[in-house]
DNA sequence: AAAATGTTTCAAAGCGCTTTGACAAACGAA
DNA sequence: TTCGTTTGTCAAAGCGCTTTGAAACATTTT
């Protein structure tokens, strides 16, 4: 069923169809009626490719991420593409996923733009901090980041306030007489990470005795944020209870998966939240890892990164109609919800 | 830089700059060498719609989910999608995912076909249980289905031995002296959690004295986990130690989510797994949900759902090669891997 | 030397749509 | 009546590629 059989089923141009079809306004009511019937009729569907060739326009955003990321592995990764592709569906566009191989983002994002794949792209920060992707953002193609950009080049943005996230996280544990804190980040080199660390040694610096003695960033998953528990747990117990290394009374988690991961770890020794160690984890709200999962529920700093995919989408798009300037950037404030896992020391 | 424009700097035809490009035979050595060296120098990538409309494939496999379902949102289904992905990234595919709203998932997919933006459609058997879908298998379009398709119309389909898997893991309980045994089950409209419950019944049909005393179909979250066993509990409790309602001493539970919600259940209610609850937990194996996460760690049915994800991505390929008949189906053991969570009881 | 065969190249058509520019018909104002 | 407008329609060009069918040239066979 193309435009032309309905055209000349019609007895009508190709063109007038089209415009009929496409809603303009310079065709006459009853021919567009009949248009219409007739496409109803013959179950008439655009090829969306023909389209594409003639307006130049994709119809969908387009997302790359190196395969050792493991990009869809991650729900939190999933969770944010939920919400971008929760706004692509309102507005009929396609969510265009494109796994290259380690080191070859760029080519990936280059490759899908100058083969008219996309009519954007969607960043994640970790895409940004590196010479292989560094110019993306001078290309004057529609691109919007989720994450603080590194570079110096401004690509728009959203992002939360991490640094002030985790400064209020900390100072919130100081309040309660914690003094010896650890930091189970994300990875050292993406904005996030760097920020909220940077958070944490800000309010730590306000009050005398406070100390980070542990800050240990690398991936967030459940099996590092045990490990790293354990490690500390152990090597503070064979220095002995009077050593040089301190534990920490308090914990904060860059995830909750880091958060489960360190419980996990605290159980096996003995101890338990917050009864020995406390915890603030941050929750990026994705529904397969809720905060009351664990007993008792997490203290977190939340945000959520749906919401942000959503919001990410919406730049995009503003972004291509021209009314997203190119340094535009957004923050989130990202609120501290109290529950079981702060132990308020006295 | 069109096709053209290299014809053009080398005085040949388009036509033979294609042919070059694309690895015809009937091309000049010397010809073809010198294309490439324009083609390089010039930074040509051919335009995928241009190249769609002419040749009619699309370059990108589908997969379209209801909106409501939060596809993207289950890290089983998201560690799916990777291994499809993973497969397409090295065959030069893309995935092309569509969230559509509820109910709609034909509709999805006849545009997706019928607009020509992908060659082939991936389902997951939940799109193939009612009306709404069946006669996607009629079309004749390349569709291969993760799960086993509940309709008469055959496609071509993976799955896992769900009935056999369960009935081995209830047969594993019953040697260990458990008689009350309890399902924490998926969505009882879908062929594996059917196919899980009669491998259960099976199981128990051998053994005079055991009977399942609790069944729950539903979705697979940690809140469900949670909720149907508390309330198993206290139901218990509130009728008495002497009452009829009988706690089970093992749990069979559909996903590692539901388990680790049952597990944080019995531990508010001051249960222990295994000493007063034994667990046995169907693990897909997906990176963020180990079933190492517990402590004890999970005992599980175990198949990678990512492998499966490839495989489909295989097959569907094969499918529109036209070497795969349509009404193949290939079904893969899933492994019981003993851990901690079941209890001899003597 | 002519015929037959093989190798390389090309012009043109086509994929299904949008969009431009022209034109005819209908209308209102002068 | 005539002229400028508006309204509705159309033919044709173009998007960038592949593919068909024919032509030009080179090589081998008779």
């Amino acid at each position: 069923m193309a435009l032309k059989d309905i055209a000349r089923e019609l007895g009508l141009s190709q063109t007038t169809v089209s415009r009929a079809l496409n809603g303009y306004p310079e065709v006459g009511v009853e021919t567009r009626r009949r248009v219409f019937a007739a496409a109803e009729k013959l179950n008439y569907r655009p090829n969306a490719v023909a389209r594409r060739l003639a307006t130049g326009r994709a119809g969908a955003f387009g997302v790359v991420s190196p395969r050792s990321r493991r990009t869809l592995a991650s729900p939190i990764v999933t969770d944010f593409l939920t919400g971008v592709s929760d706004k692509l569906t309102e507005d009929g566009l396609n969510l265009v996923f494109s796994q290259v191989e380690e080191g070859r983002e760029r080519e990936g994002c280059d490759s899908l733009i100058a083969s008219g794949t996309v009519d954007g792209l969607i960043l994640f920060s970790p895409l940004l901090e590196d010479e292989r992707t560094a110019g993306l953002a001078t290309l004057n193609f529609p691109i919007v980041a989720h994450g603080r950009p590194l570079t110096g080049t401004p690509v728009p943005s959203i992002s939360i306030d991490n640094h002030n996230a985790f400064c209020v996280a900390a100072g919130y544990l100081l309040a309660r007489g914690h003094r010896r804190i650890g930091l189970l980040n994300g990875d050292e080199h993406q904005a996030y990470a760097m920020d909220r660390l940077a958070g944490v040694e800000a309010a730590l610096r306000d009050v005398e005795d406070a100390r980070l003695v542990l800050a240990s960033p690398g991936d967030m998953s459940f099996e590092r944020g045990r490990k790293v528990t354990l490690n500390a747990i152990d090597q503070h117990r064979s220095v002995g209870e009077a050593g040089r290394t301190a534990l920490p009374t308090a914990l904060l988690c860059s995830s909750i998966l880091l958060a489960l991961g360190a419980i996990a770890a605290l159980r096996e020794r003995g101890l338990e939240v917050p009864r020995d160690v406390s915890i603030i984890a941050h929750d990026d709200q994705v529904a397969a890892l809720p905060p009351i999962m664990t007993t008792p529920a997490l203290t977190t700093t939340s945000s959520s990164i749906r919401a942000a995919g959503r919001r990410v989408a919406e730049l995009l798009q503003g972004r291509i109609r021209g009314d997203v300037p190119t340094d535009y950037a957004e923050v989130w404030k990202a609120d501290l919800v109290e529950r079981g896992s702060v132990r308020h020391l006295d």
